[in-house]
DNA sequence: AATGAAACGAGAAAAAATTATCGATAAGAA
DNA sequence: TTCTTATCGATAATTTTTTCTCGTTTCATT
């Protein structure tokens, strides 16, 4: 009897997956095969029901009393999120944040294959950072024909932030990664996900406030 | 009869908070004086009820018919949040990332004072980053007496987290707020956020590849 | 004044996520 | 071979979060 895939997954294990990624790419380094659930969830001090459920929606399936192949596991994540095949991105705005991005190598694990950089100070505009060429915004257009960006990453301060959102939408990025603070207005079927530090920063804030929550959830 | 408060706030309303601050900023700039859950619900696509929800764990109270007054709701939220009393912070590990950290002026809007940065890097010792000094980090503790940093901002490579999160507790710091993708163990009582830019990209990943799952919220 | 509309607060209902439970299966020990 | 135990997958219960509903308050209009 065929059981169909519910259409859409919890988002907080989306959320959690790339915790367990790591930890899994640990233990493959370190040698180890297999792994279970319950040792995932003692690393992160979970359930280990939970940790299962997340696993879940990848479609891998363990084996009782041994648990799941480390390499398959790794591929099912990986599968699951897009992340083992490379996406071509551009960012904009090559300030401090904009630099660090580019400088963070972590990402390229997760498929994310950061062509350049745009910005519209003349003084970085020639010059590379990490290896990847910083152009000038005017030149988007001309540059995203030859390269074809999918996701675009929104590095310039807040101000101009919906500005070059509309230059990543006219080159035909299908996401951006929103790292300003601002609210984009963006056609239907774009997709965007805003990186919020001031939220992380408000869960930190109101623990030291008004005490702890709930537990956390990694 | 007198309603006890609930002990715990929901996480979910907590994050919301800072956007919806930046918002009122903004209207307060521009001149208005009041400002509705229906407004806010709008700005965001949201429902107006979720708004006041999450407005009500601050404490305000609205008048029927007109709202909230933007003065009075502000200042309710950057309470709640402790956001409108400056605490004094340190950062560790002042590479790409810990530079936009020091970069980014916003915190400051939310009472984070980052007085220095530590590094082990000879080359940045001694240098300041947008107006702060870079300290060795060996130099963490006769520095810590003089200044009594309460929140400690890790911003190392992953694999020099734990021994950077143990000079911090060194110093006495109440909280972590750990930028590193490392899993850190602290004694009971720490106060930890993790900032995971891994499960950000996981959200908009998962949406390219399996399609949109439920709307987003802010 | 009386009426109507907008928005609040509180509580109920619905949806989503987490946690608990249970039968099945595989590995290892007796 | 049989028994014990660890772990899986599935389903049920619980908890948390979101959404709906409704009565009340306030302002604006008649």
């Amino acid at each position: 009897m065929l059981v169909s895939q519910p259409r859409t997954f919890p988002l907080p294990s989306i959320q959690r997956l790339p915790v367990y990624l790591r930890f899994l790419k640990e233990q493959r380094d370190r040698g180890e095969m297999v792994v279970s659930c319950t040792k995932i969830a003692e690393e992160f001090g979970q359930l280990s029901v939970q940790v299962r459920k997340d696993l879940s929606i990848t479609g891998i399936i363990g084996r009782p009393k041994v648990g799941y192949k480390i390499g398959e596991l790794i591929e099912a994540i990986e599968d699951f999120l897009g992340w083992n095949t490379k996406t071509s991105a551009c960012l904009v705005g090559s300030g401090s944040l904009g630099k660090a991005i580019l400088g963070y190598d972590g990402f390229v694990e997760h498929g994310l294959d950061i062509h350049c950089a745009f910005d519209i100070d003349p003084k970085v505009i020639g010059t590379t950072i990490h290896g990847r060429p910083v152009y000038d915004i005017a030149e988007i257009a001309k540059i995203g024909e030859q390269q074809n960006f999918v996701i675009g990453i929104l590095t310039v301060p807040a101000a101009a932030a919906q500005r070059a959102a509309n230059a990543l939408l006219e080159v035909g990025v299908k996401a951006i990664w929103n790292y300003t603070p601002s609210r984009l207005e963006l056609p239907q079927g774009i997709i965007c996900e805003d990186v919020k530090l001031s939220a992380s920063f408000a869960v930190l804030s109101s623990r030291m406030k008004n005490g702890p929550l709930q537990e956390e959830n990694y």
